[in-house]
DNA sequence: AAGTTAATGCAACAATGTTGCAAAATAATT
DNA sequence: AATTATTTTGCAACATTGTTGCATTAACTT
């Protein structure tokens, strides 16, 4: 993250207030994926439930964040790389879900590999979560 | 599916009802993926939600159906195949899903490729899904 | 600083999932 | 085949998660 919270707010249209800065800063710190749930806990009482919702909502549309695909079906948020543009997500990365800490890691350098599928078949984005032991619980 | 309903369910231990059969049989019908809201629909009124909900658990503790990672975190869920046994899953299958008809399928012939973790990852589960169009929508 | 636009908080609602318990159905026993 | 024991079901109530409309408040514009 090259930019300040307030520099990525601004680069995207998106007007400065305070639940945006925080939320932002809260992605920006945790090096890892967040849910809603954690979000809701992290910034106390400060903002309502629906405003929690409507930011993720909005910095995934403006392509600052992106959700990932979980083995359990929770929704997980994480930041995205820069080459991330409004409705333009590049997040051909691997995630990897640890099952003893349960925290959500973006490797942003092992590139998904290629599926053969079957005739017919046309892939327009593949996502690949891998579960085990993270580097601190292995 | 070499077993009848009835035997899928004796092999696994379970008494035979009329929701779990109906349930298995919309499974065995379906050659793609259900979500709790279909078969909820499929059935009518005939079963309450709750029976639905316990007759999935049920199932995916037994090894008879598993869930499906999805991009949008639905939770969906499809036969196993026959090597699945309670509490040891074997679907190391590439999951698809169609953008179009929203079908997902399981492509059972299409391996999960291997995938090199950064040092101190250990990987015990990789789950593929891919979106695009489908052999029916392209 | 005043007017305009956008975001927030509140309330109400909808969908999804869980738990306890009595009634009903299934399986086991005699 | 009938009775008992065990499981499963349906109901009610509740918890969680997510959505929508609208008045209030805050942020941006000039």
């Amino acid at each position: 993250m090259l930019h300040g919270i307030n520099e990525t707010l601004k680069r995207n249209q998106l007007s400065i207030t305070d639940s945006r800065k925080k939320i932002l800063e809260l992605f920006v710190r945790a090096n890892g994926a967040l849910a809603h749930a954690d979000i809701e806990h992290q910034s106390g009482t400060e903002f309502d439930r629906v405003t929690i919702y409507r930011t993720l909502q909005t910095f995934v549309e403006k392509g600052i964040i992106h959700t990932i695909p979980t083995a359990d079906n929770s929704v997980r948020y994480a930041l995205c790389k820069d080459a991330c543009t409004e409705g333009h997500h590049h997040d051909d990365h691997v995630h990897f879900m640890c099952d003893d800490c349960g925290k959500t890691y973006c490797l942003d350098h092992v590139t998904v590999p290629a599926v053969a599928l079957p005739k017919g078949f046309q892939a327009t984005q593949t996502d690949v979560i891998v579960s085990g032991k993270c580097m601190n619980c292995a």
